[in-house]
RNA sequence: GAUUCCGUAGCUCAGCGGUAGAGCAUCUGACUUUUAAUCAGAGGGUCGUGGGUUCAAAUCCCACCGGGAUCACCA
């Protein structure tokens, strides 16, 4: 490169602010297909087929024969040999080794693939062969530029080993980890099935708001955000809840929503600010018609995600999620595990000196329900691995649900947990509107003591009820947590394509 | 939020008081039916940032920034 092309290049490149020698030496290939009249981004290209169609369609090829079928791809080039002989074009199903030969193409074109790099995304028009050494082939008879990348792409072998880069530059890990792909393929295909199920089993899919007045339906601590022409504080939702039981409220009697809810709480593992939750009612049935419901969901899940198996490997186990599940109630599992009979300790300070005797720390103000939580969540969750309906949660940790007919502590619910995780809670929903009021008394109460987490009054869900909720159940699932199992996923971030991180650098 | 580990070239990683290294990628050349192509050569670094200790710091100490893990809260 002389003075003057250099110069050029540099007066014509666009601000780059991390700039290096190699970026330089792309834009330079960019500068040189411009001068041979090459459109470096044009609009379109023909797409015929797909590497992956490809592979499949002519696995029978035998060794060194030659088709006459034209096939027109596009894809990124992931690597290439002998010069530019032969690349590897990737696209989103596969990768088909291209071979340019100046038996096939004119002189030009072969020159101006010798600015082509790694990275770059191109159009090839060829004819299907199989090599001598057995790789399935495009002979190029017409190839195009379809997007010049002027960036390095990660290490061809290794692909991306730091997670912060996978998390933060999400598109590299999905060019270059074919197990990236595969993890959020598969959360597609999982949600798409709920969908679908649900769909057929006639329930209506709904949309309700994000932006909550009163942030209600679970206990969380929320985002706070402002309306500038409204003037008026709002909170991102923490549950769709309330406002689905509105709906049934108003007569739709099976209805669905799959959204985001907003927790302004720790970041772990398990727990992302913003997650998906799947939640579901409907009228005419109690909690034990959702757990029916909620076994043929996730065992549809799972198979849509495995080909139908049930059986899935997660870590060191192996999860069977072949319903029907055993049902157990907490108190149960509690005794059975630490050998403490809660509910023969509805004394509240006999209960909390068990728990304390068992090794679990209980907080000043706990009530009954939540000591039980406590011991439950200590020394019985994490052994639950394989699928269980957790039933009968205490009614003090459990606002919005029937009081259960025959023992007023407890409520009419479950909770599902797999692999030691709660992958979601489910009730007979409560539609005694002055029971409501009462149970949001006793929330205030909480928050009164300092539990910032507990409910807030929500009056107008208080008025929905006094004018008529069916008897209803309700379900919900946290599709980031089902999707990890279903993908050998050790964290939520490698579910979620956009995790939340710091602002970085 | 607490504890702990990590941050070295575009990427994957060595080096852990004494001149900043390798592979991939990049550039130059060779080769031209390859498979992480190969061969010869070259360029590429504020060792996260800022202080400190030392004759000498990527290396030891402190603070900060970013990330991971565990714990706490939660789904």
């Amino acid at each position: 490169m002389n003075i003057m092309t250099k110069n050029k290049a540099e007066a014509a490149a666009p601000v780059i602010a991390d700039s290096n020698a190699l970026i330089e030496a792309k834009i330079e290939n960019l500068k040189q297909l411009q001068a041979r009249g090459v459109n470096a981004y044009p609009y379109k290209f023909d797409v015929t087929h797909h590497a992956g169609a490809l592979q499949k369609k002519y696995a029978e090829l035998a060794i060194g024969v030659t088709t006459e079928d034209v096939v027109s791809i596009a894809g990124r080039v992931m690597s290439n040999r002998n010069s530019g002989m032969f690349i590897d074009l990737k696209d989103e199903t596969g990768k088909i080794q291209i071979f340019s030969h100046k038996d096939h193409l004119p002189p030009e074109e072969l020159e101006k693939m010798s600015y082509y790099d790694l990275g770059d995304i191109i159009g090839v028009t060829g004819i299907v062969r199989r090599t001598p050494r057995g790789e399935l082939t495009v002979n190029t008879t017409k190839v195009e530029m379809l997007s010049k990348s002027i960036r390095p792409l990660p290490e061809k072998y290794h692909g991306i080993h730091d997670v912060e880069l996978k998390y933060r530059k999400r598109y590299l890990d999905l060019i270059m980890n074919d197990e990236s792909r595969e993890t959020f393929r598969r959360r597609s295909q999982i949600i798409s099935f709920i969908r679908k199920f649900l769909g057929e089993e006639g329930f209506m899919e709904v949309e309700t708001p994000m932006l909550h007045v009163i942030p209600g339906g679970t206990t969380a601590k929320p985002f706070l955000t402002h309306h500038n022409a409204l003037d008026m504080p709002l909170y991102m939702r923490i549950a769709p809840e309330l406002y689905l039981k509105r709906l049934v409220v108003g007569g739709f009697e099976k209805v669905f929503e799959i959204g985001r809810n907003f927790r302004n709480e720790g970041i772990s593992i398990k727990h992302n600010p913003e997650f998906t939750a799947l939640e579901i009612y409907q009228a005419y049935t109690d909690y034990v018609g959702m757990m029916g419901l909620f076994e043929r969901i996730v065992e549809g899940a799972v198979k849509a995600a495995h080909n139908g198996e049930t059986k899935v490997k997660y870590g060191a186990h192996e999860i069977d999620f072949k319903a029907p599940w055993p049902r157990k109630s907490m108190a149960q599992l509690v005794k059975e595990k630490t050998g403490i009979d809660f509910m023969a300790l509805t004394d509240l300070s006999a209960a909390a000196l068990a728990a304390e005797k068992s090794g679990v720390p209980v907080r000043p103000g706990s009530s009954w329900g939540e000591i039980v939580e406590a011991v439950f969540a200590d020394k019985v969750e994490g052994t639950l691995i394989q699928p269980i309906h957790v039933t009968d949660i205490p009614k003090d940790v459990m606002p919005l649900a029937k009081t259960h007919p025959e023992n007023a502590l407890l409520t009419e619910s479950f909770e599902v947990y797999i692999n030691g995780w709660e992958i979601g809670p489910s009730f007979s929903e409560l539609n005694d509107p002055f029971d409501q009021r009462a149970r949001f008394q006793n929330q205030l109460e909480a928050r009164e003591k300092g539990n910032d987490e507990a409910m807030m009054l929500d009056e107008d869900f208080i008025e929905a009820l006094e004018y008529g909720l069916p008897p209803t159940g309700g379900l919900g699932i946290g599709i980031d947590r089902l999707v990890m199992l279903l993908t050998n996923s050790q964290s939520i971030r490698d579910v979620i394509a956009f995790p939340t991180l710091r602002l970085h650098k």
